[in-house]
RNA sequence: GCCAGGUUGCCCGAGCGGCCAAUGGGAGCGGACUGUAAAUCCGUCGCGAAAGCUUCGAAGGUUCGAAUCCUUCACCUGGCACCA
């Protein structure tokens, strides 16, 4: 069998790693136990999490035991940024991420069978240290020349905000779990996007001091679209997986609407399509751009992935009504209530005028900007474009008696229901 | 603690008593083009239908009038001092 690393290499999803053919012969060798973290940072788990674990469950379907990690205690702290200093979250709002994070983790790993994967909270091992002990049994080894070159710091070291002595010391607190998982279940590798590389090798080193041991790294390069912004974003908001953040029908448009330069890219990295299969959808992209079979394979697999195969449908059938040849007008009462259940909305009577039912339905964030919009072009009502903001709906836009579909340009819907 | 400089809209960054809702760039949003793509060009980008209202770290003050001047506070940057 070939090795993990080359398939993970060949899928771009490695960006640097520590010595690399030791890391090969150590996966080839026989199982090793992995680690990621993921930081409670927010109620759920995001497209930048996603990655991390597709690359965990790639390792573990190669055959390595893995360990996904919450990080309680570190979510308390707060990995550096580069731009500003976090807020503090309260440890009761942390605890409860944490058990979001904790089951949001599972359905992506197997933890049946003889390799099952594990999940662990750092703030199990943190919590107890006193400031002290910490200071003296861990703090020693980390000079604070090294520590301020790694990128994050460095950055805030030189911006203007500079950085407080809580996030300063984020890196010792990280460096310590790869400690903690080395002696407790001999884990020696870890996971993480790029931007973690800093982090990632001060618990290499940091187990070098300590145990004499070599251990290693790997990171996977940050996705970036072809303006080198990160992916995962859409609207200004986060890529969620939790599906009341962000529903299965927008998580699947996201996807959907991936450039054609950067959709192969990401099949690679995200799906578990199969070097020739992928081959063929970039010909695909090549001969028949149009037909975007390429993003419909990618959004559909991303989907299902986390969303499951029943949701990915509703999304498939959903977008096929929506952005569909056929007119809105003429779908069945099943198919458009199915529909509009994907869209953001809002309950909106009869009579209501344009402007007040474009601000309702969230396509603009207040009446002027509703008012200019439509002066622009830019609101359709059921695939009609509409140029008169003081329009009023009529029993008649309710398609079927029920939602009337607005548009805003040719991407972002949004149902108005008929109130009452 | 002292001295100096700074804090402007999503970001960067002009403005330094009225002509400022605030130049410019980027991002965002819309239009044309198209394939629910990219690039390009155009428009738009505090709230309000309008009159007008609320913005330029916070709170007061001077003035007919302040983002622009004064006072206090907070935070940032740099320098100096202190360090039993």
């Amino acid at each position: 069998m070939t090795n993990i690393l080359d398939e993970l290499q060949w899928r771009g999803a490695v960006a640097q790693t520590t010595a690399e053919a030791e890391l090969r012969e150590a996966l080839a060798n026989g199982p090793i136990t992995v680690y990621c973290g993921f930081d409670p940072t927010a109620p759920s788990l995001h497209f930048g999490n996603l990655v991390q674990l597709i690359q965990l469950r790639r390792l573990q379907r190669a055959g390595h035991r893995v360990i996904a990690l919450v990080g309680g205690s570190t979510g308390l702290i707060g990995d550096p940024r580069p731009s500003s200093e976090r807020v503090l979250k309260t440890k009761d709002q942390t605890a409860e991420w944490v058990d979001k994070i904790r089951s949001q983790v599972r359905p992506f790993l197997d933890f049946e069978g003889e390799n099952p994967a594990r999940v662990v909270n750092n703030l199990d091992w943190t919590s107890q240290i006193s400031a002290l002990d910490f200071l003296r049994d861990v703090g020693k080894y980390f000079r604070v020349n090294a520590m301020m070159k790694k990128d994050a710091v460095a950055a805030r070291l030189n911006s203007e905000e500079g950085i407080s002595y809580t996030e300063f010391s984020y890196q010792i607190l990280q460096a310590l779990d790869y400690l903690h998982l080395y002696r407790e279940y001999g884990c020696t590798l870890q996971t993480g996007g790029s931007d973690q590389w800093g982090n990632l090798i001060a618990g290499a080193d940091l187990i070098r001091s300590v145990e004499g041991k070599s251990v290693h790294v790997l990171t996977s390069p940050l996705l970036t679209d072809a303006n080198g912004q990160k992916y995962g974003k859409s609207e200004g908001n986060a890529i969620w997986l939790d599906a009341t953040m962000t529903s299965p029908y927008a998580f699947y448009q996201y996807f959907l609407n991936v450039e054609d330069s950067e959709v192969i890219k990401l099949l690679k990295f995200m799906t578990d399509r199969t070097p020739e299969k992928i081959a063929e959808l970039e010909k695909a992209v090549a001969e028949a751009p149009f037909r975007r079979e390429a993003q419909r394979t990618l959004a559909a697999d991303v989907t299902t992935l986390v969303h499951g195969e029943a949701a990915t449908a509703g999304a498939v059938a959903a977008s096929e009504a929506l952005f569909g040849k056929g007119d809105v007008t003429a779908l069945d009462a099943s198919t458009l209530r199915d529909a509009a259940q994907e869209l953001p909305g809002a309950d909106v009577a009869e009579g209501t005028s344009l402007t007040d039912a474009v601000v309702a339905v969230g396509i603009a964030d207040s009446r002027n900007a509703a008012r200019r919009l439509i002066g622009d072009g830019g609101v359709s009502l059921n695939n009609v474009k509409m140029n008169d903001a003081e329009y009023a709906l009529t029993a008649d836009d309710f398609l079927h008696g029920e939602v009337a579909i607005l548009k805003r340009g040719r991407k972002f819907q949004a149902a108005a229901r008929r109130a009452g």
